[in-house]
DNA sequence: AGTTATCCCGGTATTAGTATCACGGTCATG
DNA sequence: CATGACCGTGATACTAATACCGGGATAACT
C-alpha cells in the first residue's frame, strides 16, 4: 500500500468541490474561465463534474481567484456535509 | 506535451506555502501534526521543505485546519511575492 | 442544412503527490 | 555507550492530476 486509493468520502467531497465551483462560475462558460486561469476546459470539466476529487491546492486557488470565491468558505462547504471528519466543530 | 511540468515559480510558491506551513506549526512536531492531520510525517516534511510544490487541496485544507491558518491568508502570502501572476491586484 | 459554440465522455501519455522503507544526523535520557 | 525520539534525505511503488486527442449531443444562428 503506497498510496491510498481515494475513498468514497473523498469522491463525495470532490463532488461537492465542483458543485460549488460550478455554481460560482454562473453563466460564464468552462472555456472562458479555463482560459483565463490558464488551465484546459478538460481539467476544469473534471473538476466541476467531480471527476478529479481533489485537484491541485493552486489550480483551486487560481480558480477560486477568478470566480471569486473565498477559499475558506469553499472549504467548508465541502467539508460541512462530511460527518467522517467534524474536527472543525 | 500531455503534463506541464512544473516551472521554478511553481516551486518557488511551493517553498513559501511551506516555509508559512511551517511557521504555523510553530513548537508541536511534525509527526503529532501529521498524525492528527492523518497523514504521513514524510508527506508533511517534503510539503514544508517545498518538495512537494503543489500539494492536494484537501490535505491543505484539513492541514490549515488543524494549525489554525486561514487559506484565504495563505493563498495570500503564497502568491504575495510571485510577480507572475498578480491577478488580485 | 451547415456552422458555430457549448457541454459531456472515453482513452492515452506524462508528471506529480503520497506512502513505505532505509540510512544518517542530532539531542535527550537511561 | 545504548536507546529512543525527532528531523532530514534518498529510493521505490503506486495512484491521481493534468493535458491532448477523438467522438458525440444539444442549441442558436446564418
Amino acid at each position: 500500500m503506497v498510496r491510498v486509493p481515494l475513498t468514497p468520502q473523498d469522491h463525495e467531497r470532490g463532488r461537492r468541490l465542483g458543485e460549488v465551483l460550478r455554481a460560482a462560475r454562473g453563466p460564464r462558460s468552462m472555456t472562458s474561465v479555463a482560459t483565463a486561469v490558464g488551465m484546459s476546459p478538460e481539467t476544469l470539466r473534471k473538476i466541476e463534474t467531480g471527476r478529479v476529487p481533489t485537484p491541485a491546492f493552486f489550480t483551486v486557488v487560481t480558480l477560486c481567484t477568478e470566480l471569486g470565491v473565498p477559499l475558506d468558505q469553499l472549504a467548508d462547504r465541502c467539508a460541512a456535509d462530511d460527518p467522517a471528519e467534524p474536527r472543525s466543530a
